[in-house]
DNA sequence: TGCAAATTATGTCTAGGACAGTGTAGAATC
DNA sequence: GATTCTACACTGTCCTAGACATAATTTGCA
């Protein structure tokens, strides 16, 4: 019950600093013990209290971390480094997807100077003219899909402020949300059996991204599934029996880097061992997790493309038997 | 890295009990320390094992001390008793808001029992046509909030289950969403100063309860305010950036009851020191904290209520000034 | 009865140790 | 040269046990 503020201007305590970062106390500790990084001063209780250079440098850490670079690499490196590192993972993520048609650098620039000048009505309105213009499923794939990956980038070159972030997946969920309603749902006026598979969409405890989810739901809606959204946040135990209740075909979960890996892979195999079989584990999202160490009998799913050909395979095996 | 997960059915290890519960993994242990409860078994590695009878008695007691007791007092009592207490103090909790005019128990017994026959279509419907009927305002002050406040103890006397409060509270918000999209908004048509204040709607990065958000957006828009919701969990540095990027008149959060209620004064603390003098701070929602010890400098809103209030008490300061 | 002072209750920090799983690099084999 | 095996290093999260600031409650006194 301390008061964990310090009073002086950006100095964070240990609590808040895990709270910002989403690295833990106990791995701030031992960071601190093993690396010499960070090394925060104390007050005068010799409470650890953290410098906003070192929360900066911790920030990117995260990132980097979540790409996939281990701590023993690079929590010794000076920002700077980190910084590059930071650009260069990004580039090269990049080329493995220009295969396919993408929004081009300028029409992102276009969208990120009405969002940094705080025009959010214009910045609707061109999003919105361009899901009307290219229709959704590219939207979500060609445009929105890009747009976010490379919004952590801007973020990391002060290119962009995190509530500006915020302000800009706020706007793009309202377009999904609306879009995903004037989609018609695909059992009026057919047999149920038309609109399966019945798919129920959530996220685990730790994920509070909503986004991931609303893309998949659209492109699932658009292939003429039933969706079911419990929103984000469900307790793994209260996902098997949502499942149940509704009578969902499938689960489908999403992962955003940010969620620790750990937690991830743990949680996909006790959901899996509550789940009746046949009932399948869809999951999605850029979490390395899924990439590195996914467990058996869950459907991976690396790009959104996936989402329609994975609908179609459950048709024709449901169709089949 | 250990695989925290037991396999043993509803077991679980001191990572899922924070997670699932909200209570601490330090003070998790403190407790067993001092109150004799929980005692966890012991796995091969000699860490903690929570078995799912003491974990249904944390769930518990974590509500009661969101509400308000403290947890040398209850810790220690049967779980027969917690139950008890938990009806009771929902009970007087109910007595003092029913002044004024409100669902009906019958009505709201309507609501639940197509949410737990999993009507969804049908419960949509039914609320639709209760907005139409009696108005936003009404809707969200008079059904919402009622309904939203009873769900909690529906839980936990077992009639609901979690999954499908999660549905519901999707309902509503969308819902609610459609609402505020067709209000009229202020400035179109008339000068900016008629739709001020200008109002930056968020929460803290622990909270990630977005309805209270909504009903407190829905009964603004309808003021007449202009409104920028940052959705949830917004950083409390970025708040303040975002409040002064967004030229913002009045700063407003919602805090639920799960929160930890230190986290919400020192955050109110170092969020006002941040601030602009003349930006007004607005916070709501059923956090016991704000009814104990808020900070100066705040305004407190303990009742959806005050929100029309406070706008007109904002436009009369200003008008006169 | 009202208020100030003393006491108790409570959460969160501290330190340093341990260990299970994962990743990696060099050796051995195909 | 490529692939599998093995041993070692890396890493996060758990452990115990003690301390202390602040909130809440009780006691003492006018």
């Amino acid at each position: 019950m301390n008061v964990r503020f310090t009073n002086l201007p950006d100095m964070l305590s240990i609590a808040a600093v895990e709270r910002d970062t989403g690295i833990a106390k106990d791995t701030l500790r031992v960071w601190e013990r093993r690396y010499n990084f960070p090394i925060p001063l104390r007050d005068k209780n010799d409470d650890r209290v953290y410098p906003a250079d070192q929360i900066e440098k911790l920030r990117i850490l995260k990132r980097l971390l979540d790409s996939g670079f281990r701590p023993g690499r690079i929590v010794p490196l000076p920002i700077e480094a980190l910084k590059e590192l930071s650009a260069i993972s990004n580039q090269t993520a990049e080329v493995g997807s220009h295969s396919l048609s993408m929004i081009s650098q300028e029409e992102m620039d276009r969208y990120l100077d009405l969002l940094r000048s705080h025009q959010t009505e214009a910045l609707r309105l061109a999003l919105s003219t361009t899901l009307m213009k290219i229709g959704l499923d590219r939207f979500v794939i060609e445009v929105v899909a890009p747009l976010i990956r490379n919004i952590g980038e801007y973020w990391a070159n002060g290119k962009l402020e995190i509530h500006e972030e915020h302000l800009f997946t706020e706007q793009i969920k309202h377009l999904l949300r609306t879009a995903i309603n004037s989609v018609p749902r695909g059992h009026i006026g057919q047999n149920e059996e038309s609109a399966r598979p019945r798919i129920l969409l959530t996220t685990f405890p730790q994920e509070p991204h909503s986004l991931g989810l609303l893309m998949a739901e659209a492109l699932m809606a658009l292939e003429g599934c039933s969706c079911v959204s419990l929103g984000t946040q469900t307790p793994i135990l209260e996902i098997a029996q949502a499942a149940r209740a509704q009578k969902a075909d499938v689960i489908a979960l999403s992962f955003s880097s940010q969620m620790n890996q750990n937690q991830v892979i743990d949680g996909l195999n006790e959901l899996k061992s509550k789940l009746a079989p046949g009932l399948e584990l869809w999951v999605g999202g850029d979490n390395q997790a899924l990439r590195k160490r996914a467990p058996e009998g869950v459907t991976v799913m690396t790009a959104l493309q996936e989402i329609s050909t994975n609908v179609k395979v459950w048709r024709t095996k449901r169709s089949d038997s």
